[in-house]
RNA sequence: GGGCGCGUAGCUCAAUUGGCAGAGCAAGUGGCUCUUAACCACUAGGUUCGGGGUUCGAUUCCCCGCGCGCUCACCA
């Protein structure tokens, strides 16, 4: 059976990869995320477009555990369009939910404290800047994501409520009160009361959601506030403040858009969580099936060293990530871990460690396929790294990676050039290693990250500046003859190379009870004072003689 | 109490829908007269938590047990 006939560049394994009921291995279709877009085209053959949605509550910084949700829908859009797939990828923002709890770190505590149970659409922006604290948040969020090349259509919730546009979905649920009620009964503790109706809302006078609802049995549904008194009358037709909870919201909203998939984090996800509840829900309620579904795990965060995030507690936002993490790597954390399982972010040496393992699966990823066992890892590994690329994009045969430094090379050169990309970047052009722009461009993003790195999570024997003021301790004896000799060398040759530096360096000590090793110390207190540092041949060239020689010759007084 | 996930080399984890159990780091050996968790080459390292089952073949699928973690039983 040809289900569709969408397959905008369809691949040699379509016609031939299922035969006498087996499936042929595709590294096409390897990742989880082509696994998943496959599972979604399976049970939606002929919608078109294919509807994938996210969606967060805003009631406070949005975090990067949240983001994986965007992420993993990304990965699953992604790969449906990869297929040819027209995608329309939505991002609900729950903003029409209620402010709980006053963050530990937030400012003006006394206003918010004042606003709590409000919808947080209507709290106002602490910060001053937006029309409300939902929208502060909302706007950082969206805002990171763009280097990321997340672009999904955004919805804020508690503008479709207030619109009315979900007025039918509201009087089905409130003409199925019972059905639903006896759903959600099946795994609480208390069951629900008789007269219980399916609503949510805010008071109409003090904005609070302390109210009690009746409902006429048509369209119009009354609050009555138990804090201020007031009465409200809504018009669900008109819209106004009310709304589904949360686990009716959620299935009226995946008929209501016809979501294909949507993942969910692990607290939604068990036997009587949000999902379980929701898919017995979306058919007798509202003739709709559930999406797709995939449960990801938490992302756990790892050496913090107290400097990240204006937010104190431990929250970590994307914009964070993206100070250390250049967006391709971001994306391939994201993409090459299993969303079923948990992972750290790290902020300490693991930075280094990952920025390794990226550019080594780029290099395999790039290796073209040789008729090897090996071929399938590089397949994989191949297809993640398409993943993780902000534009999309397939590696063909022939294609080559956009040379980048390595990250540890890269810190060292950035400190010996005090932070500064630009003259960092002449070093590397200087030696070829650096070319082209989208090499230069490549450059500049990653020496950002790394610079940002050493600046806020490297640990001290990491860190170095060079002197600004010579040393005021000349040296003696030994030490002193060979420190002549070193300078001696630079001052002859200013321009010296590093291998011509190193067979200098190897006969330094020669003749004296020193070695090389007894003597660096001095060197690199004159330099840097520190005991040691960078591989002195690389330091001494890399600052060049004319900046070395005035801290070198501090040491013969 | 229900559900989900995990358990593989000293550590962190892979294993492509069942097909020779693999990487990185750590360790050991050799090399580079020495450099930030240096680099290169090589070596070693495993009863895949335990016990059954299905299969020509199980880390993978099924059942039982043990251990660990998370989650729902309030709200979202």
């Amino acid at each position: 059976m040809q289900p569709r006939s969408r397959l905008a560049h369809s691949r040699p394994s379509e016609a031939t990869g299922k035969s006498m009921g087996t499936r042929q291995f595709d590294p096409y279709f390897s990742h989880w995320a082509d696994i998943a877009a496959r599972r979604v085209l399976d049970a939606h053959p002929d919608t078109d477009p294919i509807v994938v949605a996210a969606g967060i509550t805003p009631s406070g910084v949005v975090h990067i555990g949240n983001f994986r949700e965007v992420m993993t829908v990304d990965l699953v859009a992604r790969a449906l369009r990869d297929q040819g797939v027209p995608v329309r990828f939505i991002y609900s923002w729950d903003d029409f939910d209620v402010f709980r709890k006053v963050p530990a770190d937030a400012p003006q505590k006394k206003m918010l404290e004042e606003n709590l149970r409000r919808s947080v659409a209507d709290v106002p922006d602490p910060y001053g800047r937006t029309d409300s604290y939902a929208s502060h948040h909302i706007e950082r969020f969206e805002a990171s994501l763009v280097p990321l090349g997340i672009e999904p259509e955004f919805i804020r919730q508690s503008r479709r409520y207030r619109a009315g546009h979900y007025a039918h979905g509201i009087r089905r649920a409130l003409e199925k009160a019972d059905l639903i009620r006896s759903v959600l009964d099946q795994y609480r503790k208390e069951p629900l009361p008789g007269d219980w109706l399916p609503l949510a809302g805010f008071c109409g006078a003090c904005g609070r959601d302390e109210v009690d609802f009746s409902w006429d049995g048509e369209w119009s549904v009354t609050l009555s506030c138990r804090d201020c008194g007031e009465t409200t009358a809504v018009d669900l037709r008109e819209g106004g403040d009310v709304k589904l909870p949360w686990r009716i919201d959620w299935p009226m909203r995946w008929a209501f858009e016809g979501v294909c998939f949507e993942p969910g984090g692990k607290d939604h996800s068990s036997a009587g969580g949000s999902f379980d509840t929701a898919k017995q829900i979306v058919g007798p309620v509202y003739g709709g099936v559930a999406p797709e579904y995939v449960a990801y795990d938490f992302v756990r965060l790892k050496g913090l060293g107290g400097k990240i995030s204006s937010s104190s507690g431990g929250v970590v936002t994307v914009a964070d990530c993206l100070r250390v993490y250049e967006p391709e790597m971001l994306r391939w954390i994201f993409a090459s871990q299993r969303p079923n399982s948990e992972f750290q972010i790290s902020f300490d040496l693991d930075v280094i460690k990952l920025y390794e393992d990226y550019d080594r699966a780029v290099a395999l990823a790039y290796q073209p396929d040789d008729g090897s066992r090996k071929d399938k890892k590089r397949q994989i590994v191949r297809r993640t790294i398409e993943l993780s690329s902000v534009v999309p994009k397939r590696i063909e045969a022939g294609d080559r990676p956009t040379r980048v430094p390595s990250f540890r090379p890269l810190s060292m050169i950035l400190q010996i050039h005090d932070g500064d990309v630009e003259r960092a970047l002449a070093h590397y052009e200087s030696r070829g290693e650096v070319e082209t722009p989208a090499e230069r461009e490549r450059f500049r993003v990653r020496a950002r990250c790394v610079w940002n790195w050493i600046l806020d999570f490297a640990p001290e024997e990491f860190r170095y500046r060079i002197r600004s003021t010579p040393s005021p301790k000349p040296l003696e004896g030994e030490a002193r003859a060979v420190l002549e000799r070193l300078v001696g060398i630079l001052e002859e040759n200013p321009e010296i190379t590093e291998s011509e530096l190193i067979s200098h360096l190897k006969t330094l000590c020669d003749d004296t009870d020193l070695t090389p090793r007894d003597f660096y110390p001095f060197a690199y207190d004159l330099l840097i004072a520190r005991p040691k540092g960078p591989k002195l041949s690389t330091l001494l060239t890399t600052m060049g003689a004319e900046r070395a020689l005035p801290l070198l010759r501090a040491g013969l007084g």
